[in-house]
DNA sequence: TCGTTAGCCTAACAAACGTTAGGGGCACAC
DNA sequence: GTGTGCCCCTAACGTTTGTTAGGCTAACGA
């Protein structure tokens, strides 16, 4: 039945299921319009995949382990004595890439989310979870050079940044900001620094600190 | 066919489509399960709406005005020359609080906005847009008055906090933090400030700003 | 007392869903 | 040449979807 795990059809149906789900949520990602953008029928998915729920489930994975995966890259890039605000600006970096470069499965990731039946989401959980963690660490570092405010529960900060991260999905569109304009606000927020200079804008013009 | 705009059975069908649409997404809320939890038969909805998508329209509009009016009360309530930063913490318990209070809704509008028909999508929108001017506003504010660098694009710092706040939806459970700690940390995380003496925790050990 | 209306029902509709059965053609191994 | 898979097809299945038609019941005003 379902095939191995390579294959040409096999991630052009992915993909197509990754648009739909993303663009019109779960209910209109129907077996038969993923076919159709593949251009097969419908039956043939099922060489493929053993049913739609598994499509499904793989690209929500992959919309989390994508982003996951480019972020851990990114800071392995980085010299390993890095300070804290370059690792955060690193990463957010490269989440907004990663989002934007596989701009399908992160959106299907977020917005499918919700309309996915149960079983299809519980697996996808621990992937979060493990994502989460990740942020973690970057949040206790900011705290612990004393970039962020230490007595803000850290909870609280991991949770703004992944919230903000997220939804970028919803408004973020290239063009009106710029990617780096975006992770640049939001570090700036965060510790309420100004950039790095050895990271992105380093052209933007300086106004005093507050 | 579609009935006033009042009527105990009306207000329930919404409840129990918000519920359905929340949980489990636009596929779940079926017709006969809305109806199933109202305790009458699938054909009957019909004699209070006009078809599913009035529904699910009825509660994605309703879980974004809902805290919307609860922002704007909260703000009205303050004393006409509050400063920024009293008025952002307001703003930031008063939508916390009305997205808990009116979870279904709001949980509904955040996530089932994605799963939900182009059609339905559309008239939502501009009721989104209306709130986003709200929040716009606030944080001109913040930055005329200096607690936010001036420099950072003010989209971004809207951006941010929508993006927190509606993520929100995902993981905010009472018990875990307490709604004034999340409203209070975001709150400082924007403005790195202590909170002000007369909002939410007065008691709240102090520590000597960064 | 009668007519009207609201609110619910049963029954059924066409359409679309996910899925399965079974067959055809093409490429490669022997 | 002849098998052996792979990949796709047509056709159909049973179920569920949103929706409609039409009828029953209880309440209320004239």
């Amino acid at each position: 039945m379902s095939a191995p795990a390579s294959g040409r059809a096999r991630s052009e149906i992915l993909d197509a299921a990754a648009v739909l789900l993303g663009r019109d949520g779960y209910p209109a990602a129907t077996v038969r319009a993923i076919a159709a953008r593949v251009g097969i029928k419908a039956a043939s998915i099922y060489h493929h995949f053993p049913s739609k729920d598994a499509i499904v489930q793989a690209v929500l994975d992959r919309g989390v382990v994508v982003v996951h995966e480019a972020v851990v890259a990114a800071l392995a890039a980085l010299p390993a004595d890095a300070p804290a605000e370059v690792r955060l600006r690193a990463a957010l970096r490269a989440h907004l890439a990663a989002s934007l470069e596989h701009g399908a499965y992160t959106y299907a990731a977020v917005r499918g989310f919700g309309s996915v039946p149960a079983a299809v989401r519980a697996p996808n959980r621990s992937i979060r979870r493990a994502y989460e963690d990740l942020w973690r660490g970057i949040v206790a570092d900011l705290q612990a050079e004393g970039l962020v405010d230490p007595e803000i529960p850290p909870d609280g900060v991991r949770l703004m940044l992944l919230g903000a991260l997220n939804w970028s999905n919803e408004w973020y569109r290239p063009g009106v900001l710029s990617l780096d304009d975006v992770a640049d606000s939001f570090a700036r927020i965060v510790t309420q620094r100004q950039p790095a200079a050895n990271i992105a804008s380093a052209a933007r013009p300086r106004i005093r600190p507050l």
